[in-house]
DNA sequence: CTTGACTAGTTATCTTATAACATATTCCTT
DNA sequence: AAGGAATATGTTATAAGATAACTAGTCAAG
């Protein structure tokens, strides 16, 4: 599923796009025994509407509308669960979140960012994170996580603004 | 000044390193005509005490014990020019801001993060910035600014660890 | 010595995130 | 099927981080 992340930024099915998402997490979740509750799967749907990042308090703010409840845990509880799990990522830049488009695969996501439209792809990230490691070693820190995120303009915003 | 990020975890000269870095950054500030004005300056000196990043609120106390405003946007106007100059940096991960390492220097900071001692260190990002830029460019995204941070333990730290 | 740009201060408010506790659900064990 | 541990959901309250909008002082150029 968009392995190169070239999904993101270009026009596609989305809902096709999404139903796979959300049926990709649900295999994974089923495999490691996991609880994708009602909360949290409705979560997860929310995170996979569009190909970008949304707080906290928009996710809260859909779910309660939807009869869960209004408080700012709920929202933040369901988060951490998709986050901790690999279903979705916390975009720090942002103070957000967004679905993974690669549930169930290892890989060090590499975020981009369009500061024109707000959209979010996630760009393949091992080469970099084999260059942070090699940043990183001589001064004999050990990386245990990371997070590459970059700002710039998607394809479609660059148009026009050359 | 330290150009490969050694210093940070290292026994060092703290007093030297911080007048070093001081020295540097008011010469880069003469020479760019810039105001360094006595917020500005003390929020500098504050942020180099030590190789950590520390929180907006926590500048703001410090610059309030020493009779400058105490509202927030005393802290975050001092912190926004030093980051906007390139005499500090933000690190997203923490919501905090750190002292530059290397002011005056055109470079992309790799932040190492130990969540052990919360010290920082600012390794060499040149070929993780190109890295970077090789899996953005299949996309057709143009990159215009990169955070890269990694949680860790620092050398020091993993001692007894292992 | 006044004008315009910049700086520093204020009040007020907004956004993001977590702590602490009560209730309900699930699921394992017997 | 009942008991009990673990997990999940909900609440109230508050902490922590950030910015908008306005007022007043500073300073250098004309």
């Amino acid at each position: 599923m968009d392995p190169d992340g070239t999904l993101a930024f270009a026009s596609h099915d989305h809902a096709a796009c999404r139903d796979g998402a959300m049926a990709h997490a649900e295999a994974v979740a089923e495999a490691k025994g996991l609880r994708l509750t009602p909360v949290r799967r409705r979560a997860l749907e929310i995170l996979l509407e569009s190909h970008q990042a949304l707080g906290a308090y928009d996710v809260l703010d859909r779910l309660a509308e939807e009869g869960f409840g209004r408080q700012p845990p709920v929202a933040y509880r369901a988060l951490e669960f998709l986050v901790e799990h690999g279903f979705a990522h916390r975009i720090r830049r942002l103070n957000a979140f967004a679905a993974c488009m690669h549930p169930g695969e290892a890989h060090v996501p590499v975020f981009l960012i369009c500061s024109a439209c707000n959209g979010l792809a996630e760009a393949p990230g091992a080469a970099v994170a084999t260059a942070l490691r090699q940043s990183a070693g001589p001064l004999g820190f050990r990386v245990e996580r990371m997070s590459i995120e970059a700002v710039g303009l998607c394809p479609a915003c660059q148009e026009g603004d050359e």
